[in-house]
DNA sequence: TTAAATATTTGGAACGTTCCAATTCTGTCA
DNA sequence: TGACAGAATTGGAACGTTCCAAATATTTAA
């Protein structure tokens, strides 16, 4: 059962050959002979040799492992679903193979995982770190010469390459297009405020409000977890504001979707009733009724952005830290209250 | 900046002991006296010693690379996101991590895919094939001991473990229910016949209206592409018939989504109008309007399932191919008409 | 106090590859 | 024919670990 292993030096011997050649043959040298590489070829076809990556990376003793390590927090989320799948098409494509992990936001986990890729050697490593990461947790990677993205959720104060969405102005152009809708008190509802993204979001909710010549009133923002337990809980609190709001933006679609649930518990049709806007365009968020307006952040091309960063980086073999932030665009739904719309402005006109 | 790698060889030297002893340490041997145990140690964590796994790999000659192969069909589907999730889980308590790869259903790049995984050593593979893989794509693997397990899709003929749903079962408690709620000319819609999967839900539905006391009609079951589109497509030439359907089952939940879609696109209301059955339960399934009422499958739990029985073969060198089917529930929410089946069922007493 | 038993440690020799320096082929030119 | 350049090939010596058999240190029993 338990088959001995074909090596590089069987198949030297069955073609009559050094095992030199045959690794000559292996890397696809110039230096060998046509006649021979064909006969070494055919060879290791009919012997049903397979390659063994690890001798070679050791011998090689450098990056050449040809393995990505990929760590997100929530595979759960389509979102970091569809970002894996935009890593593994340029990852796959260049020839590497990508190590997959999942946190579920816990620190330990990520810490362990990490810890595991190294051993194995990976070359690079994408990461959508957990929340409350330490930045100071991959200086031992980046010490080592291995590259690091940080994805999704910047990592203030770590030195490393990182890719966000335009957080800003893309909250900043849900707000905009709310106010262009004639409302006047737009919530800004959901997300822990101790994180970057929640900081940049509301930023692009100031900034937004400001540029519609409308007032920022600190009792709008009501924070909550950025889940959708968490929209339902944010828009009751934001429900019984004596100047209530008639509008919001929200964290997340997830929150979003809350807000919708909490709206009709309360016997308001979200869209016309009350505008609501979403982030991220979550594949949920074109099928639910009603579709929610959103930012869209094309989780995919982040992920194919950060596997290209990182590519290069590891061929340049020098780890240059570089911040992009991706551009993002508001996809008009029904859910900012398409039909609505026709009628606010009328009223205001 | 590239600092020399620190190896055992270095950490003996620091420790002033042999290489051997530090070996031994790292495999958490109970040779090794605790004092020199608790030296090596402290000395590793001092020079930053990291694990090189390629290297103790090559020397064990065996399948001790910790390392699970992972290769989905479709990432992007939840389904599967869920399911490399379950798998995550057991396989990274067990100190194992996942290789994952999507091969969007490309039997070329899932050959590739598993090729690459070979070569990295892996000792285990869990893989969702690609439609229409060849059954005997796995045989190099087992033969050379690689213990691999199928999940979702089965692989009739290949000589290897398998975990599929029920999916005999799932549909025909569907039919059953939609019987018990009165309808008489229940279609099946979408999905390709070509495909093991179809067949098994085609005849959990025979069954199922040979239980129910149902007349099976051949122009009742239509098949199509397994996608929101294909849905669309099958309800469409399924309200063309003289003798209209009343009510669906569904090859899986895309397709239901499809045919929630058509049945609008003709002012008939899904649930009330016309009832509608999945397959699957994927996430978007209870956030619809309406919920869809779906066969549930848990893929988390195949993920986790499918990673046990894989990890036992693994640590039993032996690859004694078993097949298991988990079963399904039907899962009752609004798109079989939940208000409608009162009516009917007050109708026919 | 000594032999036997037990606990601990230790040098090599692997594992399968790549790299280097050196060697053996070719054919060409004088 | 001999010398020489280039093309093609080749035998070790690594790489960082584990394993084995054997050596050494420490106890225990008599």
């Amino acid at each position: 059962m338990t088959k001995a292993r074909v090596t590089v030096i069987d198949i030297a011997k069955a073609a009559g050959v050094s095992k030199s050649t045959v690794s000559l043959v292996l890397q696809g040298s110039s230096l060998v002979n046509e006649g021979t590489r064909s006969k070494v070829n055919a060879v290791m076809r009919e012997l049903g040799y397979v390659y063994n990556r690890g001798a070679a990376n050791l011998r090689q003793a450098g990056a050449k492992s040809r393995i990505i390590g990929v760590v997100v927090n929530d595979l759960t989320n389509s979102f970091f679903a569809e970002l894996a799948v935009g890593v593994d098409m340029v990852v796959q494509s260049a020839g590497f193979v990508q190590f997959l992990s999942n946190t579920s936001e816990s620190i330990d986990r990520q810490r362990e995982v990490v810890a595991s890729m190294r051993e194995h050697g990976i070359s690079g490593l994408i990461v959508s770190p957990a929340r409350a990461t330490d930045a100071a947790d991959f200086k031992p990677l980046v010490a080592a010469g291995i590259p690091v993205v940080v994805v999704v959720r910047n990592l203030p104060g770590a030195k490393v390459s990182s890719i966000v969405s335009d957080n800003r102005a893309g909250m900043m152009s849900a707000v905009k297009h709310l106010a262009g809708l004639g409302h006047k008190r737009i919530a800004f509802l959901g997300g822990f405020p101790d994180t970057a993204v929640f900081d940049d979001r509301l930023a692009g909710y100031r900034s937004g409000m400001e540029a519609a010549g409308l007032d920022y009133h600190q009792e709008l923002v009501v924070s909550s977890a950025p889940s959708r337990a968490g929209g339902v809980e944010a828009i009751g609190k934001a429900l019984v504001l004596t100047d209530r709001p008639t509008a919001a933006v929200c964290f997340n679609d997830a929150v979003a979707f809350g807000v919708c649930d909490g709206l009709r518990a309360r016997r308001l049709e979200p869209g016309s009733d009350f505008a609501v806007v979403g982030f991220d365009d979550v594949i949920e968020a074109q099928a639910a009724v009603p579709a929610l307006t959103t930012v869209s952040v094309d989780p995919q091309g982040i992920g194919r952005r950060g596997a290209q960063m990182l590519l290069k980086q590891i061929s340049a073999g020098k780890a240059e830290a570089e911040t992009v932030t991706t551009a993002v665009r508001l996809v008009v739904r029904e859910s900012c209250g398409a039909g609505m719309s026709v009628k606010i402005k009328q009223d205001s006109v």
